[in-house]
RNA sequence: GCUGGCGUAGCUCAACGGCAGAGCAGCUGAUUUGUAAUCAGCAGGUUGUAGGUUCAAGUCCUAUCGCCAGCUCCA
């Protein structure tokens, strides 16, 4: 048999005898025990492929994202086999890999139970143990839809009639068959670090009029060190819950009276209306006008803009002197009135409309919580009305204006999409076309990156998402722009032109921080419910050390408070020790000790949340440093009272 | 809306179909305290709601409301 030349990633090249197994390179270059699967011309391949020809091949370690991959979809299979031996019956679906972990789909009479989850959870770990070899098997498709059917795996036969290829892979472990492209561990040995998490429903292919399955979820990973990792930050994300934040700190609770919609407590209130103000502080400087539209209008609105024909089932409506009332889900329609109430002219434009008025959707049951998805909220919402040869410029200024407010929280990387037109839309292809240019244009221009989305805008038109990482790399879809060309029409906006004609404007819609309420989740979960001074519900509280200090203590409260900074005091006859550990318990930015030789020197001692303790100073220049701070984290500087404190 | 799980004191959680309990928080008293928990006592409940089975229901069954995970949806 003759030689072939394997050329390795790192570009040395091996003469290897044809037929050679990659399994057996990789043993011979003493690399075996890391590697899990392997490109061989770029395309992944099982490691017990024989070598054929001339080819590149590069490895692919276990811990690699592609490594991980290949093992979480071996991890599936692995536990469709034990489903499939434990429970005789259940049909196979689809089982793909997910992030950090994989499911597959089950079609089973029952649901599984969280005891049915213990047992087969121990018997993939019987099935690891026992190493079976995981063997790749090609076949005529025909062939391989008699063998599914044969079987009874009727999903598998429909799958299998619609792959276009005639040629498909199986893969065999021990007495159990998969259909499925690959590649694949070489053995169950291999699997070990995983944990099943849970059990749902699903819809076969994820379409709600179609039957359900049970979906059996799983994490999977290359060591029981990151498993156990990966379980402690699930943890840690579990800590940072803003529902459990929301109550500790108590900032808002939910009633089932009001089922979705947060009920605001005095704290909770301070830290929506900051988020408020800041922005109002933002609107003046980037010429945006409030105004305010009623809560309720006639359907007609509706109708006109469109939002009965499209959202009616999302709405809520009343009914009052025999007419239908719609109460509003979205503002813009309302500042189209106030856009028509006189004859516009381009000198008048562009004109920025912002609205923090209460919005209404009735979302489904099964869809809310928290505060990130609800039925009652409001949004930093404004409407710029602009001639098409304006929509660059403002653009330009809504993308500076977006990194100053990002900037602002903390909120690490940006990352865009642009979505395009969706199945059921308002106006001309042309249009569309027409104002998905227009956008595209201006990301290009500002030097941003973006992915495509294509048909995921709104209905009346195309849009920017930003989706921002939180503490956690989570991301989190929150600021969003949208070109309209057709509520303009509907409600017959014109402007007069320098020429004298009448034209159409073109309406942004944006929200920098979305919605209010979920801002206010994502946030408190990015801070741990740590929040910035600025935003603290209590920005200090003085403790004393005894009760002597009372009077002095009650002085600088006064002082502050004069000075406009959130305050508490407490002057309860406990320990120290104890009300330093519920200031900190509190999350509040500074505990400010005040004790016989603070009232002596009158001065105070301010500890920092993260526990540093302050040298004694005098309360102008603790204002002074609480007023530093604020501006500092305003401009984006780096916190010295920060999440991680 | 769909599938599954869960609703016990303000919070976190116990209680085989057989007397509803603990810790923390709360209240009262003592303690006058120096940077993450002082001690003692007291009080706290129609076990989400409505039916049913049973001699007996927090526990079993049915319905309903809410919450959670996921699916679908998200102007």
């Amino acid at each position: 048999m003759e030689d072939i030349q394997v050329t390795l990633s790192g570009g040395k090249v091996l003469q290897v005898l044809r037929g050679l197994r990659i399994q057996e390179l990789a043993f011979s270059l003493g690399i075996n025990s890391r590697i899990i699967a392997a490109k061989v011309d770029g395309v992944a391949v099982d490691l017990d492929r024989p070598l054929g020809q001339d080819c590149t091949v590069d490895w692919i370690p276990m811990d690699s994202p592609e490594g991980l991959d290949i093992l979480r979809h071996s991890t599936a299979h692995l536990m469709a086999q034990a489903v499939q031996g434990l429970f005789p019956g259940t049909q196979v679906t689809i089982g793909p890999t997910i992030e950090d972990g994989f499911y597959y789909d089950f079609k089973r009479v029952t649901p599984f139970t969280p005891e049915e989850l213990e047992r087969i959870e121990s018997r993939m770990h019987e099935l690891a143990a026992s190493n079976l070899r995981i063997k790749r098997e090609e076949m005529p498709r025909p062939r391989a839809i008699e063998l599914f059917r044969a079987m009874g795996e009727d999903y598998k036969v429909a799958i299998l009639e619609e792959i276009p290829e005639e040629k498909v892979s199986l893969y065999r472990q021990g007495d159990w068959v998969d259909l499925c492209r690959g590649p694949h561990v070489p053995a169950t040995g291999v699997i070990g670090a995983f944990k099943l998490t849970g059990v749902a429903g699903a819809y076969w292919r994820g379409d709600e009029r179609n039957e359900m399955l049970q979906r059996i979820y799983g994490t999977a990973w290359h060591t029981e060190e990151a498993l156990r990792e990966h379980l402690r930050l699930l943890e840690e994300a579990k800590k940072r819950d803003h529902r459990r934040i929301g109550r500790e700190l108590d900032l808002f609770s939910f009633h089932p009276l009001a089922p979705a919609s947060p009920i605001f407590h005095p704290k909770g209130a301070i830290v929506y209306n900051e988020l408020i103000a800041y922005m109002r502080r933002l609107y003046r400087r980037y010429g945006y006008q409030e105004v305010i539209t009623p809560q309720i209008f006639d359907a007609e609105l509706w109708r006109r803009s469109g939002h009965y024909d499209h959202f009616r089932e999302n709405m809520y409506f009343t009914r009052v002197d025999e007419k239908e009332f719609g109460v509003k889900p979205m503002n813009c329609p309302g500042h189209t009135l106030i856009y028509a109430s006189k004859r516009r002219s381009y000198r008048d434009l562009p004109l920025r409309y912002a609205d923090f008025g209460r919005l209404h959707r009735y979302e489904k049951s099964g869809v809310t919580g928290g505060l990130t998805r609800v039925r009652s909220f409001s949004q930093d919402d404004a409407h710029i009305f602009c001639t098409p040869e304006q929509i660059e410029g403002e653009m330009t200024a809504l993308l500076r204006m977006l990194r100053e407010v990002y900037q602002a929280f903390r909120f690490g990387q940006i990352q865009v999409k642009l979505s395009t037109r969706p199945e059921h839309f308002l106006g001309s292809e042309e249009v569309w076309a027409r104002a998905e240019e227009a956008l595209a244009e201006s990301l290009r221009k500002e030097g941003l990156e973006y992915a495509v989305n294509p048909g995921e805008g709104a209905f009346y038109g195309p849009k920017i998402d930003f989706v921002v990482s939180d503490a956690l790399r989570r991301g989190w879809q929150l600021a969003t722009i949208q070109l309209d060309f057709s509520m303009p029409e509907r409600f017959d906006l014109t402007y007069i032109s320098p020429a004298g004609s009448e034209e159409r404007p073109v309406m942004i819609h944006r929200a920098i921080l979305g919605s209010i309420e979920r801002f206010m989740g994502i946030l408190l979960e990015h801070c741990a419910g740590a929040l910035p001074i600025w935003l603290a519900p209590v920005q200090a509280r003085l403790v004393t050390v005894t009760d002597q200090q009372k009077n002095y203590a009650e002085k600088v409260f006064e002082e502050l408070l004069a000075g406009g900074w959130r305050v508490e005091l407490d002057g309860r006859n406990e320990k120290l020790g104890y009300k330093i550990r519920e200031a900190q318990m509190a999350k509040i930015p500074y505990a400010v000790v005040i004790g016989d030789r603070e009232m002596k020197d009158q001065t105070v001692s301010p500890r920092r949340r993260g526990g540093k303790t302050l040298k004694p100073m005098s309360v102008k220049e603790f204002v002074e440093l609480l007023g530093q701070e604020v501006s500092g984290e305003l401009r984006g500087e780096d916190l010295t009272v920060g999440a991680g404190d």
